[in-house]
DNA sequence: CCGGGTATAATTGTATACAAGTGTACAATT
DNA sequence: AATTGTACACTTGTATACAATTATACCCGG
């Protein structure tokens, strides 16, 4: 049964190559699979994607608008990749989004997406007790997702939203302390009561200390 | 005689056709004449600038990425646009990045890029007293551009300056005060201050002033 | 052995051909 | 009259062919 749009996955197979493309592109970009400074011929993604080249060509100008391929004209394209120093940037400059978006979201907020919140925050208590750590990485994203949408800034949205899938690779690798679950959940508690009292001031500063902690875990 | 990189013109003209495609169509976009809504159909495009559906596609990809056409697979691209509101929320996150990024700026500036800075402001003030409201646009940005630069953040850096595509077309229709030149200049001249005395607080301080005057003179 | 020039190969840029999916008009059926 | 089915046109998705550009290898003269 489904709860809310938040917590059901994508999932459509029937998508044309170029998009399943660029995210495999991506993917395998940000976990270095693909090496920065590395030449990305067209040829070469053919048979190692097994599809022609107009639709790795599609998918090239779309890493390249996010930056993780650089083309040169005539030249081909080569792998920017994402490095520890663009990871930590990243990391601050999505910690002061999403405090804006706690901002506008507590302001704007419906009553619809204040169920969402709720739904979700619930789930994670629940996965909390569980222990179940994948779950709350999808949960956590959820939540965060939420409030995007409540702070009705379309562009705002797109941008953060866009930060998740890179903080989602790059977060393979980090080993989760015992109290990690418990803590996430009082951070989100915290987020989460400060929009039940409508209170930004207290939504915005939970949320910089919920990213603060979130960011020295990422980065180890 | 060049100066510095930021106050010359890119120009390169041998670029492949998707790209000069993209800016045509991000342009004609920004400028509605492409309207929200309205179906781009690849044909249609094809015969409207006269290049074959490949570097359209490529096109459409770039413009889907930044959110000005969303496509639904095996339907079409379908112009999303760029609305007064999308403007001004634009303008609030960039107002946040810029404040950001004089933060990072005056940390991080280079002796070069702090006389490239130098520099630029003395050709506002020409500009100013030349009453070139044309020049002062173009060295305008260079001036802020400076400043990404000087953050070094890479990130940061990216999205300020795709910020500034957007703003540029959606000034167009600004009639400015006749006190706009000498107010800009003071404005900048705040900045470039800060920038003198290493002082972080006033520099942030300077151009959150900056640019909520700006928000305020493009919004009308 | 080194540098320059040319031929050749490889790669990107563009156009076009074909396949697959979608929408529409119209007839047949209920 | 409303609905379903089907043929057709149209559009997108993908592959491939051709053109233009760039990289490479080889030869040659110094």
């Amino acid at each position: 049964m489904i709860i809310n749009k938040y917590l059901t996955e994508a999932g459509n197979t029937n998508q044309p190559l170029g998009v399943s493309l660029f995210s495999q592109l991506q993917k395998d970009i940000l976990l270095e699979k693909l090496k920065p400074g590395q030449k990305l011929t067209e040829q070469s993604l053919c048979t190692l994607y097994k599809v022609s080249r107009t639709p790795i060509r599609e998918a090239l100008r779309q890493l390249e608008m996010e930056g993780l391929v650089e083309t040169i004209p005539n030249r081909g394209a080569f792998v920017t990749g994402f490095s520890k120093t663009d990871l930590s940037d990243m990391l601050s400059l999505r910690k002061i989004y999403e405090m804006q978006a706690v901002r506008w979201a507590i302001e704007r907020i419906t009553e619809e997406e204040m169920d969402d919140l709720l739904e979700t925050f619930e789930f994670m208590e629940f996965y909390t007790i569980k222990k179940d750590i994948e779950k709350m990485h999808n949960i956590n994203i959820s939540f965060h997702k939420i409030i995007y949408d409540a702070s009705h800034n379309r562009m705002l949205k797109q941008i953060l939203s866009s930060y998740q899938i890179y903080l989602k690779y790059k977060r393979r690798d980090v080993v989760y302390p015992e109290d990690y679950l418990p803590s996430v959940l009082e951070e989100h508690r915290a987020i989460y009561q400060a929009f039940l009292k409508k209170d930004i001031e207290k939504g915005v500063k939970a949320m910089e200390i919920h990213l603060t902690n979130s960011a020295d875990r990422t980065l180890l």
